[in-house]
DNA sequence: CGGGGGGTTGATCTCCTTCAATCAACGTGG
DNA sequence: CCACGTTGATTGAAGGAGATCAACCCCCCG
């Protein structure tokens, strides 16, 4: 029954939310239409593993809801986050067959997949999407060098400002219906656990909490529960994150 | 003269050092003789700046010899490397108007640059060069992906372990001509300085400092000056970087 | 000889980790 | 309905890895 409602979620590339962010978005109506017939969803469930690094991984895919961590672990346990996949981004890599990274399911989880081989034939015949591979991933690129920074010389603080101005730009760029804009400020739920978020900042999840506690108390954000965060001034937060406020996202 | 010079290393692609490694590596023939065609060479003393974050930039380019950094500054003066760049390596962004990072040269630099707009019109009708630039940005996330453990997860210790075992396995890979491989000993030249490591490990530059000088007494590498270094035992430094000594490099 | 860039080393300090106790929310079975 | 275990989170106390501040060295070059 788990097939039947991935059946019920199965749809069109016409109605898909991603439709215009994701690998396809360039495609014309015809290619949809080829891509249309190798596709097929997966679903998974919150705190599901979609893949281990290492195995043989004969697909690729776009996440279409939910979100998926990308991680990476030491022989000695140590791990570090090195993705956040959110709706529309892209997991694995043509031409190469086994995982990178363990992707992880944070919440249940639909994604649209196509076999990896019929996939790159379409990627050699069909330059749009290729193209917008091109695209996603040089701003996969961007922000895992934005990333870089904050782990290399940000502090515990500056790294949590960091990751929830993050979180609350991608939230609002997602979704724009939700009315969650009070008059300028704010609003989301924390996608992540305290222990996700120590694995995407390098930190230990008592840091994590402790910083959390201390933008609390000093007003630069609200928590109702542990994961509802207003953010009463976006300024200020990038200000504590050591960005320049002026919201510039091209560094 | 410095332009005297800088004719002398004009070149056809033919015998272009980096011809099988850059963005051109997939290129036929017919193509390279488009691309020679719109090409030009720039030279960069040590130390010089190719271009500061935020500058227009209109052209893209590769490395063809010498070292070049991209960093990343705070407005506080903090900064974080988040890449190097090797001969072959390639420089901006096709469709981005200005610099994201900081580019500066290392060493003596010699870049194969072309102007933005004729190259990108290149790429739209060369199926080649994208496919080539979307290969070698796969492989930079891939390598950014890395560094973020290195810089999240890992003591000071072992992130000069990864730097070494890095550069001892690109320098290895870049010129097995040289006969720098004494009876497995690995040696090479640091083709940076001390401070440019910490900017790279996000590291103070006494840390660096005292942690190489710590190998260094522990035996792990041999030092002849400052810059000469010497690895005996490459496993060995593999384990000191907290990676497995498989020499596995599909992480 | 002086000066400066790159590098090393020492002493102290501090921010974050580590270890540990406690708590709230939730589910489960007696 | 309550005892119990579990999971996620908070908070406290203590320790340590690396930062900071500072002195000094080496070598090259004018």
């Amino acid at each position: 029954m788990l097939n039947e409602r991935s059946l019920s979620v199965t749809q069109e590339c016409g109605d898909c939310p991603i439709r215009h962010r994701a690998v396809c978005a360039r495609c014309e109506a015809d290619e949809l239409v080829k891509l249309d017939e190798i596709k097929y969803y997966r679903r998974f469930e919150a705190g599901q593993t979609v893949i281990w690094s290492g195995d043989r991984m004969d697909f690729v895919g776009s996440v279409v809801s939910g979100i998926a961590t990308l991680t990476q672990t030491m022989e000695d346990g140590r791990t570090q986050m090195v993705g956040l996949l959110l709706p529309s981004d892209f997991v694995g890599r043509p031409g190469r067959s086994a995982a990178a990274y363990d992707v992880v399911a944070t919440t249940d989880l639909v994604m649209c997949c196509f076999r990896k081989a019929p996939f790159e034939d379409m990627m050699a015949t069909t330059p749009h999407i290729a193209q917008r591979l091109l695209e996603m991933t040089l701003d996969e690129l961007d922000a895992a060098r934005e990333w870089m920074l904050v782990l290399g010389r940000k502090t515990a603080r500056e790294k949590i400002a960091s990751l929830l101005s993050i979180i609350a730009r991608r939230d609002a760029t997602l979704h724009l219906q939700h009315a969650d804009r009070t008059e300028g400020a704010l609003v989301f739920d924390l996608p992540l656990t305290r222990e996700a978020m120590a694995d995407y900042l390098g930190l230990t999840l008592e840091t994590v909490s402790r910083q959390i506690s201390a933008l609390k108390k000093d007003g630069v954000i609200l928590l109702e529960g542990k994961r509802h965060v207003t953010i009463p001034d976006m300024a200020r937060l990038m200000e504590e994150a050591g960005d320049d406020a002026d919201g510039g996202v091209f560094a």
